[in-house]
DNA sequence: AATGAATGAGCCTTCATTCAT
DNA sequence: GATGAATGAAGGCTCATTCAT
């Protein structure tokens, strides 16, 4: 699972071969330099095309990381939800929600270190109500799949509002620290550890019985 | 705690009184509209000030925006280390780290905002070196304080590199989830249960004796 | 040999039309105005252009100054070789390096007026080495030319740093004075008069027999 | 004859310290930087005065300008007429203007020099007309000189207009490159060459009788 | 006389975007 | 579809000058 492949599965053909190259050196420029730092002629100079070729295929700047941002949303969705498919009980729930969040900052880094600095921009620009949407559907699907009735009632005791924090903070956290190159070790070298840390945080007081 | 305070607290006296305007105003803008999109020329109206006065006092805009978020960054330290201050044994200082987060965040939602858009910029900017040196100085002494004889051996079992992060991770995600307006509930009123998730996250396995 | 001929012959075409207007509009307000006190905006104005084209041609203000430079350095290069291919004696020599200095300065009064003016502007900006380099160059050819082993020893007693100014000071001065108006005499009425005291100058001390 | 004495003679006195070390300052910046790189803020931090003092002593930038300008202007035509009135032939006053001009520029190194890259800018600010009434000046009391009825009628074939050109010229030339460092042996090295030079390309054919 | 904070017009430059070819 | 010259609004910043202290 590389940069490329993300980008074949989403955008396969050889008619998208512009397309995925552009996504691929404009997701580079947007991660080194910032979002506003980069300029559309900086992308067209890395991709060897012309700026009038960016502009066919994306619109203007704001599609140009609006597709980049949610095709990375999407990518990590899809992840999330193969992970809970296999997962029965809560418990197990709570490792896919952690594990599909660190594997896929660790299998794709470019594109976890954008969606971190490219959020506020897609809130300010034209694309923040489909943004907005997409928050509440899956939050709404999270919820569902925590409150489903198959399910005990480990997690009774925790507000609603705290509980994505609590499992996924101490993943998210690492996760951007290592991004930042402050630490070294890979987060799925610490995949079970956070994935333990958020079950016990959220599980009810009593841990062992 | 209000916004003015930290400013008057920090930069006191009649001479400062512009300084601190103009503190308080590119904080607002900064903020509202993102740092890039915010113009010398909007801060400059906001304060009924001349732009020369500006680069008078803060050099350009990275100045400025340096200024606010080391300013930021002393006033947070300053209240983690009071409350560090009042912690005798581990569990007492990872609810100190906690809940001094968790109030800061509370206290000056503004400036706590300000701290997460403007980190990345800082780290591009001129005064990257300075960052990374605090940065390093502030681990050290949190590590220093962690790891200190009187402590009990209760971190042992913990990666360092995930340490932070797992003790701030949580309270870290919720905050920023509040300041986004995406939750009600002030981080306050969870400082008891954030901090016993963190404890909870890290004490060695054998919770309930 | 007007202006416009010199700018047609160095950048022929149509493509090249508004590079051209940009540059003849540019030498006019440069030599009016002083280079720093021309602005972008007046030869924008000029030439009822917009500003990013003049950037797009010329890079930034030093390159437009540095392009007008090198174009009249050429020019003049241009005309001297050309003089110097038709002469065979050292006097020759030394009557064509200042005819075509005085033909080339009367002919393109306005280039050489900017040459003088934009000198030490361009020996302190970004071009300077490649002012050096073409003043190294040049000067080894005028060296290596009046050295050849064809022309008589008539130089010997001449010290080689005198020798550039004895040659070429008077008619150098002469225009100067002609340029900003104070005198009438176009350059070419003295050309020989000119030529005749360089060479008196320079030639051995036994000038009669 | 050194820079210090130069100011010490033109502004004696102990009150007038400040505007001397002004001055000096100010050459030196002017020179290095050029005229209108140089800011007044550069030179107040040179000076380690306030802006206010240098307002109060010159009144504007161009004050300052036209002050040195006038200064240098005063000081070689001292020097060149003190060389005048000890002589007495033709010969001898071409060889005093000539001595007077090489022996200043070797003296006064940065003044001349700021000579140079002054003309233009006095030229064209608000001290024009008090130049072009000292210029007018200067080359009366000159041409008075050198058509005294005592004088012989050497120069009757040189065309007035070219005059002072072939006179000076070949020694501007020379103190222009020497300051701009192209090349090494000091001005008066050669003061006695230039001046036979000019001699010669003044006095009538007959060179050798 | 001296100070230096404050002013603000104006400069160079950038860059997203358009559109004729 | 592709190209890249042209556009021009807007931004960061400079700096000569003023004036209250």
């Amino acid at each position: 699972m590389e940069t490329a492949d993300l980008l074949e599965r989403c955008y396969p053909g050889r008619r998208a071969e512009l397309k995925r190259d552009i996504f691929r050196k404009a997701l580079k420029l947007f991660n080194e330099q910032g979002i506003e730092a980069t300029t559309i002629e900086m992308i067209r100079a890395e991709c060897d095309t012309s700026v009038g070729a960016i502009y066919h295929h994306f619109g203007n700047k704001e599609g140009l990381v609006a597709g980049l941002f949610f095709t990375a949303l999407d990518d990590q969705a899809q992840l999330r939800d193969s992970y809970l498919a296999d997962a029965d009980t809560t418990r197990a729930g709570i490792y896919a929600l952690v594990h599909s969040y660190v594997d896929w900052v660790d299998n794709q880094p470019e594109w976890a270190r954008f969606q971190y600095h490219a959020r506020f921009a897609v809130t300010k620009g034209p694309f923040k109500d489909e943004l907005a949407t997409r928050n509440k559907t899956r939050n709404r699907q999270l919820w569902e799949w925590l409150s489903a009735p198959q399910r005990g009632d480990e997690l009774k005791g925790v507000p609603a509002e705290l509980m994505l924090s609590l499992i996924i903070g101490q993943a998210e956290s690492y996760c951007r620290t290592w991004l930042s190159g402050r630490v070294k070790g890979r987060p799925t070298v610490y995949r079970d550890v956070l994935a333990e840390a958020a079950w016990r945080s959220i599980s009810s007081g009593e841990v062992c019985n």
